[in-house]
DNA sequence: ATATACTTTATTGTATACAATATTGCTGCA
DNA sequence: TGCAGCAATATTGTATACAATAAAGTATAT
């Protein structure tokens, strides 16, 4: 018998610890758009060489969560508002069918899940930490598309819930107040009941309700990328 | 005035000729699922180093052409039955509504690329190289994307059929001939007359024909890959 | 002869070193 | 003062070196 088999400690992925947690920043918004990503710097902070760093960023990148700029380096991204539309429109095009086969595949423990999520966002509300509860909130959804079994499209889903986070951060317009709790309610009571029609109609108005509350008008704080909108790139 | 500013050879992205030429590779079939990609093998054929095919491997695993397992390196991707029946439905999801898109925005120049697209198709058949075409047939779907000018879904899209390209390698059954040359055809035609009704009706028929041309009830050969399954992974 | 433990080999994971490029700061000249 | 060109610095791109893990082979004991 082999002698240290007790106990497990950490044979895990270093990579995905740093991408889980640049993730997380931004998706509570403590890295706002357009920051530099220095591979040093990040590297420092995990105790990780630049070779794991670049990795993360690089699997960053593929979800558009960050850019990067050959020789410049990695930003968290900044969606145009064009982007921004267009992950809005892909969900509204996803999510309500998801929505209607979660409706006619979730168990109870599934329920207790959802419900549980939305606990927890009151919970991050009434706390006043908004990145959590718009965090926890995207997961919510993510959630769903779980419940619905659907991977393919569920890493869709993903994705445009992460450039979502993103969307809100720069083109949230603070008039509207954050109705979605009564949304995801009536969601969930819907799933809970199989009632597949309302499931897809109720997330389907709940998009259209997020999307109301952005004003794509102006344009998102360029702080960065800017110098180089000036001149004429080859890109 | 700088020196040497004229003809930029070629400043380029290496790891990206690499993910290229690995991509192309898959699709046309040259290398069949679960073949085990060596870093330093795919290294010396193209004359990099190991960090450059890592960050090709990654990148053509997240579109999951590739599977990375921790520790045993990277393989040509093998959909299982469950996954090439999601890649279908999320195509059905996605495409016709791109289609009726691309049908209302497209322009005489759009309508020759397609045209040439399937020209090239047809030539490939008749050279008898079925890879090449599959690989047309593929990127003509990417051409509507393109068309219907909405990139996020576009990338989706993208993904799905260089995904849909392994599903035909292992689930593709013989007896049914590619009738999609006329598919294609008449879909251009319905995008040429700016018909969206019908042109997303053709996409839709047209993608209901491929997946019934397809067979999932036998698995793919797991050639390698079945050592794994036999003991208790913690996954 | 088979199975188990150990050794050896091969391959991947990570860190570091070097090269290329971009950015910044300086110096001199108009 | 302002700008052009060069030098210095910093940062990223790539290659290599080392560590960790898995796979394969070998020997020994039952």
């Amino acid at each position: 018998m082999s002698l240290l088999h007790i106990s497990t400690p950490k044979p895990k992925d270093v990579t995905q610890k740093v991408v889980d947690a640049l993730a997380l920043a931004i998706h509570e918004h403590r890295l706002a758009p357009a920051t530099k990503l220095g591979e040093d710097e990040i590297g420092e902070i995990y105790n990780v060489s630049r070779t794991v760093v670049r990795a993360a960023l690089q699997s960053l990148a593929h979800i558009k969560l960050v850019e990067i700029q050959r020789n410049k380096g990695a930003f968290v991204a900044s969606p145009t508002p064009r982007e921004a539309r267009e992950v809005f429109e892909a969900r509204a095009l996803l999510e309500p069918r998801t929505a209607r086969s979660a409706a006619s595949r979730a168990t109870p423990s599934d329920i207790e899940i959802l419900k549980d999520h939305i606990a927890k966002e009151h919970a991050a509300l009434d706390a006043g930490d908004n990145g959590r509860a718009l965090n926890l909130s995207g997961r919510f959804h993510i959630e769903i598309a779980r419940i619905a079994d659907q991977d393919t499209i569920g890493r869709f889903i993903e994705t445009l819930i992460a450039r979502s986070s993103l969307v809100i951060a720069l083109y949230w317009r603070r008039e509207s107040a954050l109705c979605e709790s009564h949304a995801h309610h009536a969601l969930v009571q819907a799933i809970a009941d199989g009632d597949e029609q309302n499931a897809e109609e109720l997330m389907q108005s709940h998009l259209v309700d997020l999307n109301s509350a952005l004003d794509f008008r102006d344009r998102p704080a360029q702080t960065l990328n800017l110098r180089e909108l000036l001149q004429a790139t080859d890109q």
